[in-house]
DNA sequence: ACGAAATCTGAACATTTGTTCATATGTTAT
DNA sequence: ATAACATATGAACAAATGTTCAGATTTCGT
């Protein structure tokens, strides 16, 4: 397997200067993170690591909406958008009330937005891919 | 099946009232995102999804490390801690730079620190869980 | 050039994850 | 009450994921 590589992956210095890392400021983790932590932000962000529920997400984020009006907009099965809601449920992402035979849910609060705008900086940032 | 449910999941209004999502300001997504950004979005929060990830970054946080100290850091094999750089490669999430036999790695930007802390912030939040 | 050291890579395997399907629960209307 | 509607739930199965293990590279020391 010789020729062209996937194209990422070339060292930005392969010489003997400086470290590559230019930590702005202090960082919030001064340590490693142990398992238990490391756990809890994995979960947390296992959650964010479905097309589906930023689907669904992005849905609410318009406004409140039912369950069947949410399947419909996001085309999934009721069943599959109701596993999905019960995960951002007790992930605290969405919220949502019983208004008679129907629930409407709604984004929770507005760290999803700043979640996504700032992968959206780095997913847009430069650096070859 | 009757009794004490997983006490998450208490609707914060079952009346007719109005809307409990608050959004403060514009959000960033003004629509429901197509599958292919969702995808996109997914896949780099899918990478944030796991443990030792976490415990590698955070590990880098404190500054350059060689792929077997930081192996011993994290109390990984070596082998499973290369193939997890390489994805932390490809996302753009740490830079590397080679040092003779050794290979040098380290964070490439904040964005890790501020997905850090907003996600920190979100999983310290009240609601009941 | 040779052997040791450091890192990377691919296949295999076990685990996790998300959907579907069938069914249960709960609510409204007649 | 009964039927129809809206949502939730559990089991099952397919697909994705992370580790281990063996082997491939590459570089240093002598």
């Amino acid at each position: 397997m010789v020729g062209d590589r996937p194209s990422i992956d070339k060292p930005h210095l392969d010489a003997a200067d400086q470290p590559t890392c230019g930590h702005s400021a202090a960082s919030p983790v001064a340590e490693i993170l142990s398992l238990e932590k490391a756990q809890r932000m994995a979960e947390f962000f296992g959650v964010l690591g479905d097309p589906n529920r930023w689907r669904i997400l992005s849905a609410l984020a318009l406004g409140e909406m039912r369950v069947g009006d949410l399947a419909a907009a996001v085309e999934m099965s009721e069943s599959a958008v109701s596993h999905q809601l019960r995960i951002l449920r007790t992930t605290r992402l969405v919220s949502y009330r019983k208004r008679g035979r129907n629930v409407l849910y709604c984004l929770k609060d507005d760290h999803v937005f700043n979640l996504y705008r700032e992968a959206s900086e780095h997913l847009d940032e430069p650096g070859e891919e």
